[in-house]
DNA sequence: CCCTTGCATAAGCATTGACTTATGGAAGGC
DNA sequence: GCCTTCCATAAGTCAATGCTTATGCAAGGG
C-alpha cells in the first residue's frame, strides 16, 4: 500500500487532479499549474513528481527536451480496493450486528449486562 | 480529503483493518493487536489513535474504565470517491483518446507534428 | 556554435511527525 | 480506602520530509 503513503500530500493529490482531468501534461505545466495554488518551486514540484514516479503513480516519457506526465491507474486502483475492502467489511459487521439486534437477542444469559466484542480480551502485552 | 493525510502511516491503516475486521475494540485491544506487528509502545499507539480520532476516521466511547473504538466509514467513503473519481476521469480520457485514434486522426492538418495535450503550453510562471 | 529553455539533482536547512519515558487521573477490585 | 488497571497527555529526542538556492546537463533556436 505505498500508494497511501505518497497520497499524503496535497501538494501531490492535485498533481494527480490535474493529470486526471487534463491528460498527459509537461513537467513545466505541472509546475505551473502548482503554482497557480501553491507557492512552490519548480525544483520542489520536481521532487514531488519524484516521489509519484517513484510510487509508480505517474510516469513519465521524454519528448524533446520535455517531459510528459501521465497517471498511471495500478496504484491508485489498488488503494481503492484496499479502501472498499474495509468499508466491506465494516458494513458486513454493521449487518451482523443488526441482525442480532432483531433477533431479539435471546442471548445474554449471563445476568451482567451487554459486553462488548471480544478480541479486545487479552490486554496484557505479549511481548513477542 | 483530511482521511488521506491520516492514511498515511502503516500503522494506522492497521488499526484501521482490525477495527474494520473485528467491529469495536477497545484502546487496549488495540494496542496488544498492534504489538504483535510493530514495536510500539502504549503512549504511541493512543497517539496514533488520536490522529484517527481528529480526522473523524473512528469513534471512541468510554464504557467503565475502557474507551471502545469504532470505525466511522465517512471519511473512508470520501476518499474512495476521490480515487474513483480520479480513476474516472482518467479512464474517460483514455476513451477520448482511443476515439481519437480509431478516427484515423483526420485532424493534422497543419503541417507540423503530433503535438502533446496543450494544457502544458504555458510554462512560464505566471506569478499570482 | 553559443545561448536559452526545460527539467532534474545536490546540498543545506527547517519543520513535521513518530517515537520514547514519565506521569496523572479515572474507574474497579479487594 | 487502597492498589491496580486502563488510557490519555506532557515533554523531549530523533529521523523523515518538504522546502529552499545553486547547479548541471540535454535539447533547440538564432
Amino acid at each position: 500500500m505505498t500508494a497511501l503513503d505518497v497520497l499524503g500530500d496535497p501538494v501531490r493529490r492535485r498533481l494527480l487532479e490535474h493529470l486526471a482531468l487534463g491528460g498527459e501534461i509537461s513537467a513545466g505545466g505541472l509546475v505551473a499549474l502548482a503554482q497557480e495554488e501553491f507557492t512552490v518551486s519548480q525544483p520542489a514540484v520536481s521532487q514531488h513528481l519524484r516521489v509519484l514516479r517513484e510510487g509508480g503513480l505517474v510516469s513519465a516519457r521524454a519528448v524533446g527536451r520535455r517531459r510528459i506526465y501521465t497517471l498511471e491507474p495500478g496504484p491508485l486502483a489498488e488503494a481503492e480496493r484496499w479502501l472498499a475492502e474495509l468499508r466491506g467489511f465494516w458494513s458486513q459487521r454493521l449487518d451482523a450486528l443488526e441482525t442480532e439486534l432483531a433477533r431479539g437477542r435471546r442471548a445474554a444469559r449471563t445476568d451482567d449486562s451487554t459486553h462488548e466484542a471480544d478480541p479486545a480480551e487479552d490486554t496484557t502485552r505479549r511481548m513477542a
